[in-house]
DNA sequence: TATAAAAATGAATGAACGTTCATTTATTTT
DNA sequence: AAAATAAATGAACGTTCATTCATTTTTATA
């Protein structure tokens, strides 16, 4: 059975709730000025008892990040799955909007995802950076192959993929859950700004 | 006359020295986790000599920042001078240009003032996110001119400029010197994707 | 309910932190 | 050159840091 909240041991317990408190503060005020006794303070316990459930803090930096990376491309994988019968249009469409929804959902993970990394000591830095670039090429293929049939139009892949990306991923920077427009309206706009940035249908720009 | 490297007093150098180094091992390794030891080492000087030229680490801190933004917006300044007479879209590229440009030259202050922010106390964050927004609403106001001449299309200029700034500015966190691409394809890319994300002359996709 | 395992305690470790200080050395001004 | 100012030293301040550990308490297993 998959463990729910309330069938998890106490202990895995702690070890789920510390990870939310490690992430909150981490977004917060940032990895190096967060101390274990605060992240401990958070669930009432001591700050070694959390030696109990991660061998360091940079453990549990590292676990926040990884499980994030592979949650996004398991995620997407799943998805992809009904893709290939579909245009590239339509592709492209489904992965930016399944960006976005992620994006929102999981807004913290990304913030931190973007300002920790190089908390990261180098091998695991080395691990999160081969998932990211992971992700980064699913998009940069979308988009090669949208160039190749003509149905996409812009410069270069590499660029123009993390110039998506990066516009993409400001959204964790500002949203939060009470802002002004809903998320159905963040989606349509940013699908707009997005897909006329490479769309074909018009003369090329000096 | 203006303070060149030759002729600034041995005081005004090492402060000048002092804000370059803070700036480098900021961006390398994030505001909490540089140490005053390590700032003074990269002068050659011992940390308590710090102290003859600014008053704290957070101050440090603050002078990056705040002397970006105030160099940011006295540029743009000088060079709306020049576009009163200039049409929406020539005004737009103008300002993307400029953006762009200040960008690659300052990625590290660029990047620090993205990073960093939390690491301001509330006073400073204050002072230099009025700064922000005056410049956030530069652009708003050049997109909002731009579609009321129906020059531009786009949905939300709050959104719009937030999601184009994002984009930009995840230049800062990729780009150094020695890439495969220069500075001037750069902006081509970049021109043209944020360009064609809000133009007129075509149809509006669903 | 008895027993083993897991989890939490609270004190202690040594190292590092930002900052201060009395003092010395270097630079600038008179 | 003398006097005044600025800059740097190196040790020390009190605090906090991540981590360890012997011990006790809680939870799960049999």
């Amino acid at each position: 059975m998959k463990p729910t909240a309330s069938n998890l041991s106490k202990g895995k317990k702690t070890a789920k709730g510390l990870l939310i408190a490690a992430r909150d503060l981490f977004v917060l005020n940032g990895y190096a000025a967060v101390s274990m006794r605060e992240i401990a303070l958070k669930l009432g316990i001591n700050a070694g008892a959390i030696y109990n459930h991660f061998p360091s803090k940079q453990e549990i930096l590292f676990r926040l990040l990884e499980d994030h990376m592979l949650e996004l491309l398991e995620q997407w994988y799943i998805l992809e799955v009904e893709c290939s019968k579909l245009s590239d249009r339509v592709i492209f469409k489904k992965f930016v909007n399944f960006h976005i929804n992620f994006h929102i959902d999981k807004s913290k993970e990304v913030f931190l995802s973007y300002m920790e990394l190089r908390s990261l000591d180098r091998q695991n830095l080395q691990k999160i950076s081969r998932l990211r670039d992971e992700y980064e090429g699913i998009l940069q293929n979308i988009l090669l192959a949208g160039k190749k049939n003509q149905n996409l139009n812009f410069d270069d892949s590499q660029i123009t993929a993390k110039a998506i990306l990066g516009m993409l991923s400001s959204l964790s920077h500002w949203y939060h859950q009470k802002g002004r427009l809903g998320t159905e309206d963040i989606r349509t706009i940013y699908w707009h700004l997005i897909f006329n940035s490479v769309r074909t249908d018009r003369k090329r720009n000096v």
